[in-house]
DNA sequence: CTGTTAGCGCGTTCAC
DNA sequence: GTGAACGCGCTAACAG
């Protein structure tokens, strides 16, 4: 009994169908196939018909791999985030997708867990790839990344931060000057004596800069910023709010305004002074970073600093598409925050 | 002044270093080089220090691009969940990378938005790179996706469910046999007016196979199903819980147990019955699925199924890489579920 | 509008 | 241990 293989006598016999078995069957030369597939070429009505025809008989489907080879174009934007579980990174790599979506580039996208280390492997094995642009999450790198990525010779853009040093260009805002901005808010408030909850600082760079600003903050104000309790863990996850609101409170019972490093943890605490029976924001007020969902939708309500995490992946994206077309040399693009006080404080 | 460049002479002037460069400046042969640098052949021990010398010289980094066109392997892993920032496919794509990672494949991931228009799409443009294998999420697939996935030859992992006509292999668990058991479960606390959130129940199959399961293990109790709201959404947020107890409510105010189809939605609803001065199990009991951080977080915690998404992923990658040595055929992978009763029922 | 030639940068294969 | 020839599947460049 003849199979469905048996009626292309044409088609070579190991592996998927390749543009010559198209052609073949088409009666064209491959070079037509590419240009009828690619679609910005004039081609013959019927010979469009003939080729297309062939191609759904075969099952064809376009190897970039080799297009990438011989067009010296690979097609991919390469993005590394710290963490994918982490709903404002997940906004912002689906942000990039999203803007890539309108061109053929494909998002390859990797996570380093926080760890530099990491990040530097990940950039490597990204690199083999030939990626035409790489999109970074903060400014700290190991030298032999910084060193890859200028050889490299592709737009490099580092996001959610404002590096000293930046490798190219820039879509971020300041991690320290939002959260002063926060602080001020609390101040208006009419709070004074601030705990903070951090992670890893050493892993977690943001997390850093927004220590720097509360400090700035409160020196500015003349309050203190040693109510500390850090957490050595990055990513900082909800539980761990829980457990640092009371340490912070057994050593630092006078705290009027616990100031966490992410609304995660910040969640973790509220619930945590509720198991405690404390009244948030009565007895302790709680603020975050971030303006994840569960800070609108909590109640109490977290008081919190947005900061466009989808759109930091789409401007990045723009960016560095208007950079592939060289309509864009390296820039640095300030994203906005804006403080949300709502009724955990 | 001479630049950097003007040193290695041997270098070919545009794009980046290639193999043969690297061989130039080693004085040995591109395909020494190719070996020395794959690391499983013999390679005298001066040579293959003047190859990485030279390779630290130029900065060059090996181009996958062109090595999988040639040893007709490339090197990707495709993978496909509907949403990305849902912290539990975000788990399964965390699951599929860890377990990748011994191996020297690499991830493509990519997001339907729970659409199978848009995994249609997302498949072709997955198969163009050639992938080894692909991972989906559910077996609900376009005909013309599962033509190109039988098309393509390569072993298919179809997750998070158990299709009725599976592709190939399956790594997953019945939804809706999970949904029985936290309903027994509930029956057994002594709940008997059910009612039910779900989003669109169209396009996101795992939450049509819950229902399903609800419905079977109500009817089994000689109860009723009918106490359901239905937000036309997907994904169903924590937002939407929100607004679905408050119809639920009005239009069965004799609920005693809302049963969520994730706990995204149950902990919405949680939060909204705080503002409507309702006590959680008191006046409503609220359950939810899948496990999330938050169920374990929240206070009062919520009463889940917790579902192995990490598991998922990294099982659905061990099955892949067994396949692709031939050490394991297509087979179903059943992956645990427990119920949780925590103090929200 | 279509075809021919050449080559992208590697790895496979065979030879020594 | 190492090298030469060849080809993976496609597209750039040029010709017609």
């Amino acid at each position: 009994m003849p199979t469905e293989r048996d009626q292309r006598p044409l088609e070579a016999s190991g592996g998927p169908p390749t543009m010559a078995d198209v052609a073949r069957i088409a009666g064209v030369s491959a070079m037509t196939v590419s240009r009828a597939l690619k679609g910005n070429s004039y081609i013959a009505k019927d010979t469009l018909q003939r080729i297309l025809s062939a191609v759904d008989q075969l099952g064809y489907v376009l190897d970039r791999s080799a297009g990438s080879l011989s067009s010296r174009r690979s097609g991919f934007i390469a993005a590394i985030v710290p963490s994918i579980d982490n709903s404002n990174f997940a906004d912002t790599a689906r942000g990039i997708t999203d803007a890539l979506e309108q061109t053929s580039m494909q998002l390859l996208l990797g996570y380093t867990n926080y760890s530099v280390e990491r990040e530097e492997e990940l950039i490597e094995s990204m690199l083999r790839r030939r990626p035409e642009g790489i999109i970074l999450t903060g400014g700290q790198h190991t030298p032999k990344a910084r060193a890859m990525l200028a050889n490299a010779g592709i737009p490099v853009i580092e996001t959610w931060d404002i590096p000293e040093n930046p490798v190219d260009a820039v879509v971020g805002f300041s991690n320290a000057d939002a959260m002063e901005a926060l602080v001020d808010s609390l101040v208006g408030q009419g709070y004074s004596r601030f705990g903070f909850i951090i992670g890893s600082e050493a892993s977690d760079t943001r997390g850093y800069q927004r220590h720097l600003g509360f400090d700035r903050a409160l020196r500015r104000h003349g309050l203190s910023g040693d109510r500390v309790v850090s957490i050595e863990a990055a990513p900082i996850r909800m539980s761990h709010g829980a457990e640092a609101i009371r340490h912070l409170l057994q050593r630092f019972p006078d705290t009027d305004v616990a100031v966490c490093v992410s609304d995660l943890p910040a969640f973790g605490a509220i619930m945590e002074c509720r198991r405690m029976g404390l009244a948030v924001p009565h007895d302790i007020a709680i603020a975050g970073f971030g303006d994840y969902e569960i800070a609108s939708v909590s109640e109490p309500a977290i008081t919190t600093v947005n900061v466009d995490s989808y759109g930091i992946g789409t401007q990045a994206a723009e960016q560095m598409i208007a950079m592939l077309e060289n309509r864009a040399s390296a820039a640095t693009i300030k994203t906005f925050y804006r403080v949300e006080l709502r009724s955990s404080t």
